[in-house]
DNA sequence: AAATTTATGTCAGCCATGTTGACATATCTG
DNA sequence: CAGATATGTCAACATGGCTGACATAAATTT
């Protein structure tokens, strides 16, 4: 009687408790995201198509759509691609009238992105289906899941890009994401 | 003063309440999702490349490793995925000496999948890195935080597909994704 | 003013990983 | 035996990453 504690099904090995060996993987979770994930960005793929984008454009539109005065090399660290890759997608948005770019005022080689008015209705409709489950979700698990989710998914972030993000997510419509 | 509730912030417009309409986006919740989930496949990759690997080939090690015996049609199932696009990696993987085929008993048509001694172990070490990331984040909520982020990851599942995604995680080494 | 750095764009090509369609083989089942 | 099933394979194509090289305009530094 050497080992009382309160492990129900010694096979589980849960709280590692420890926290640095990760000595017996949590396989549920690590499986859990995989398959939640792949339902979470396969929404918005019927609506995407339809208008002949892909996944790669949906990043960009809602990031844009959510800050609007991103600039280019804000987007790019957002997005951690290089900035060909960005190119292409970018370009076709811009050229069928999704996304705008301007001059910045203070300096003019900064080309400022914005959403037209008909990316902002797409950018809101896919927000809006993947909302629908996030909001099924929630209502399945009762008052406390936002707080929960959010304090989950914060956590699970590079500690040291967390407070960046944070401040991105906060931003209430303003673009801040380096600097201003 | 006839509307008093709790919403510290009108512009939150938090809890939907219905359910249905998906009125305002839950931004937050969306880009955290995406930011944690960045971070979280982003662990492997290094490893992966000094294997001459890509995340392709993780999933299908991950799956295989986690369900000896398992057949192709099942993997296609899990991964959603055309055979041709499976058979690329799965080829290396075999080819590589991660992963062995042996006909299956029963039906000798079957061609079901282990995973090497080499194979586990590459398995395990990929998903004992991304243990340290979740451990990491449990440990900073609490002793909630397991079963908090499992009733959200599995809520955000397409319902129909739950009941078989849940047998299989907790599957405990036997594979069974469709039927025995 | 000239030199340098910065923000952005662009061309060309490669790679990983997804797709469709057609077809081959072995094996199981009725 | 006839047909269905499990798997593999060839060929071609699409998407969205990547590197490297180079161009332009505007800001900054010297």
């Amino acid at each position: 009687m050497a080992d009382i504690n309160l492990r129900p099904d010694p096979s589980r090995a849960d709280a590692p408790a420890n926290g640095n060996a990760a000595e017996e993987p949590v396989w549920d979770i690590i499986e859990l995201i995989f398959f939640a994930y792949r339902d979470f960005v396969g929404d918005p793929d019927g609506v995407l198509a339809a208008f002949g984008f892909g996944r790669a454009h949906h990043r960009v539109l809602h990031f844009v759509n959510r800050n609007p005065g991103l600039k280019v090399a804000e987007l790019l660290e957002i997005l951690r691609i290089t900035k060909q890759s960005l190119g292409r997608v970018l370009k076709q948005l811009v050229d069928e009238g999704y996304v705008e770019q301007r001059e910045g005022v203070t300096d003019r080689r900064q080309r400022l992105l914005f959403v037209t008015p008909k990316g902002a209705a797409l950018a809101m409709r896919l927000a809006c289906l993947q909302t629908k489950r996030i909001a099924r979700a929630f209502s399945e698990i009762g008052p406390e899941a936002h707080a929960e989710a959010r304090r989950f998914l914060v956590a699970m972030i590079n500690p040291e890009a967390r407070g960046d993000v944070l401040d991105f997510i906060n931003h209430g419509g303003r673009p801040r994401w380096p600097r201003p």
